[in-house]
DNA sequence: TTATTTATCCATCAAATGCTGGAATAGTAT
DNA sequence: ATACTATTCCAGCATTTGATGGATAAATAA
């Protein structure tokens, strides 16, 4: 019996989809408790009640949103990993900066419904929070900091943890730090990337 | 005339200063929107009457309280210049660090406050923004990493916002990061720092 | 003491919000 | 066509929340 994520994601026309879309670009641009049903409704051009029969709850459409998230970003780190297999230390760094950078500037909603989740004190058990040490776990080996999964150490994790980190927040940053910064949007991104990696590079290659 | 925050500062136990600092807690922990004049009120122990008497409305006071928190944190970054001026760069990098992560740790609610206010996309203009533009180039020219405020980078700055940012992130997430990293907090607390370390001074002095 | 100002609380309003019941409509199977 | 199911909307309820008016008490001035 497939589950409501994989009906919506079967047909993208269909109600359910069109409101899992919807859902995910508010509930990323508000938040949680900013984001009112009706607001969601409003979007897709439909009553609420529609929008309730197909998600149930608030809270429901919530986490079908951010699970569908996480399995999007589960799925670009495997193909990041499949890039740049093979490939030099500094290379690797790199061409995964570029890449994680390249897809979450075109889906900012990620960034936000990532960050959202870490500082909200409030919010009830949300599915996503399991997944993210796997994430950094994966990272560290396939970046080679560690043979396997297990032998990770806790300052392996916090490194990636706090490149990872800091990706996001520039991206979710960037309405309030570009000014600061006085650039364009597309110089905005090149100055992240080149950021990130004037930061990681020495950090991770030197030895 | 001194301010209304000028006065609350003046006597740590008037009705105005308690307010404050209930606040200044609850919106730390709960964001601007999931925080309720009610909760505050309850806080302190009085009826919400009271509250919107010395304080008005919802925003003011929250204003008010970021006001509070940036200057705060400007005068700890006075601090920190201080203390670390004429050291060498590592010095200067490494004892900065733990300042700002000794100060940040033990005012977790700071952290949260200017991460809210980085993310919030419907809020208005809120006082704080105006100030961390200041602070960067500050913190770049007390680092010695440009030689004025007026010929600060745009790399510069960039660099100084993601280790910064890196900071808050690491202290608003603790509940969410230290159960992945199986640390207690004094552990969480070390291993920030070296983290920061680890990543910032072989980017930094590396030439 | 009396008058005035300051501070606090009770009761309440208006708007927003999560959510539901039930009617109406569209679609499908027989 | 008829019966049945799935979908959509309208109207409304209960609760929460920001905010206020006015009564009461406490402090201060006269």
């Amino acid at each position: 019996m497939p589950s409501a994520l994989e009906k919506a994601r079967q047909d993208p026309n269909s109600m359910k989809a069109r409101i899992l879309a919807a859902a995910r670009r508010i509930f990323g641009e508000y938040g949680y408790s900013e984001t009112t049903t009706r607001k969601i409704a409003k979007d897709v051009g439909i009553d609420i009640s529609t929008l309730y029969y197909h998600w149930g709850e608030k809270q429901d459409l919530y986490e079908a949103v951010l699970q569908d998230v996480s399995e999007e970003i589960q799925s670009r780190l495997n193909q990041v990993e499949k890039t740049v297999s093979g490939r030099s230390l500094k290379d690797r760094l790199e061409v995964s900066i570029d890449m994680m950078c390249d897809y979450l500037f075109s889906h900012p909603e990620v960034s936000n419904l990532i960050l959202f989740g870490y500082f909200s004190k409030s919010r009830q058990g949300v599915t996503m929070d399991i997944k993210i040490p796997q994430y950094i776990s994966n990272i560290a080996v396939a970046m080679e900091l560690a043979a396997d999964k297990k032998t990770v150490t806790v300052e392996d994790k916090a490194r990636i943890l706090a490149v990872w980190n800091t990706v996001l927040n520039f991206i979710s940053g960037e309405d309030f730090f570009r000014p600061m910064l006085q650039t364009n949007h597309e110089t905005y991104v090149n100055v992240v990337k080149e950021t990130l990696k004037f930061i990681l590079v020495p950090a991770f290659t030197l030895k």
